[in-house]
DNA sequence: CAAGAAATTTAGATATGTCTAAAAATTATT
DNA sequence: AATAATTTTTAGACATATCTAAATTTCTTG
């Protein structure tokens, strides 16, 4: 069982070990989190009490297995809260990850399988990070990406979509981008985060929530 | 600003107040939430200097307009999520309750709208409870109730809908339950909590969630 | 490699929300 | 109305999570 704060610093240890080698300091946790040094290790404490992280004074920390699982699934539903904010409810992707922030906490492991199912089982939430499964395995072929991730210019094939519901699916038939399909970006706009790309000879502008779900590799 | 133990403990307070005359006791607020009466009287302390709540010593507790105002926005919120978790997520309605105990602390009022146009803007949770408006006031005419507050025999006629939402509507017009008919309840099972209705001739055979969703005045 | 700088930990304090046990007030009963 | 029973409050304690200030350790650099 583990509270909120609990849930943030295992998160937040989990977010910097991939930014840092090694252990992960005191002060980069008191920073992210905007709290004090102190804090951080009287909490780094309590949780390597509970087998969450491996610490030795000065040494930093580090999740355990244990630690990194309940981590992992802190993120899945942080990523699909976000997908529901902005698929369900409208939001734009910048104004979700506060409130994502909340609902991450909510205690219900039956829920969150039904908001995934609900969802269409999302690989992606709406800034393009991958959504760990219901086993905390995330999608890591490294060269699969949303084209959110792509540069002007640069080309690819549709492989696949980050978000099956029907209505989605429907709509990319509409617009024909199907699996197999090689496109080239022709510009990506900041202001809102939709692009616009070249398929075959015509170009096509989708929203900043297509870029999201449409999975591509790189040629 | 409130947090959750406080919102709980006015959550509380108002549930009490319908029930009781008067002011509402210390020791029926620390029944109801499984705690000690001490406590409460620590809580009430606190909740009367932030003028939640009118207080004095061995008189128990009222809420302020206030302290009201937050209540039943809690409830609001709470009402909404259970709504959302059986008609969008599939849960059962006795199952909701905990999930909502927890969202209804998410504090979001921009969400909170959203989620509520949404649902089509619901007037009854899965319970056949109201659900409070943005401004607070709860649809009180005592003559307007969902049918599942019905029993077998009643008499009634159909004069709104708790669930504005096009799936809801269309399946009405489908099974030819419209605005004004005249309906008597045939059957009603505790089971599934599902009933059967006459309406002219034919019996008609309606989940309990359109039962939660079907206004009636009795005749 | 030694001294100063930076990072980290400890010690002691605060705020919230809870508890137990004892004291005080209210209510009920004879 | 006095005593007993019940309710409520107070006093003092504990757990969690945080903070400041001082002490300690590690890192950096001349």
């Amino acid at each position: 069982m583990t509270n909120q704060a609990s849930e943030n610093y295992l998160k937040c240890i989990y977010a910097l070990s991939s930014k840092e080698s090694g252990n992960v300091s005191t002060n980069s946790i008191a920073e992210r989190l905007e709290t004090k040094a102190s804090s951080v290790t009287d909490m780094l404490k309590k949780l390597k009490e509970r087998g969450l992280v491996s610490y030795e004074k000065y040494q930093g920390a580090e999740l355990t297995a244990k630690g990194q699982a309940i981590a992992v699934q802190i993120i899945r539903k942080h990523r699909l809260w976000e997908v529901f904010l902005v698929q369900k409810l409208k939001f734009g992707w910048d104004e979700v990850h506060d409130i994502a922030e909340q609902l991450e906490h909510i205690k219900s492991p039956e829920m969150v399988e039904r908001l995934d199912e609900f969802l269409g089982h999302p690989k992606y939430d709406p800034h393009g990070d991958p959504i760990p499964d219901a086993d905390g395995n995330l999608a890591t072929d490294p060269e699969v990406m949303p084209i959110s991730k792509l540069s002007k210019g640069q080309q690819a094939i549709i492989v696949g979509v980050g978000d099956s519901s029907p209505s989605f699916l429907q709509y990319l038939q509409q617009i024909e981008l199907t699996l197999g399909a090689e496109i080239t970006i022709e510009n990506k706009f900041d202001f809102d985060s939709s692009m616009s790309l070249i398929i075959g000879k015509n170009a096509k502008q989708i929203s900043a929530q297509v870029c999201d779900n449409l999975l591509v590799k790189t040629i």
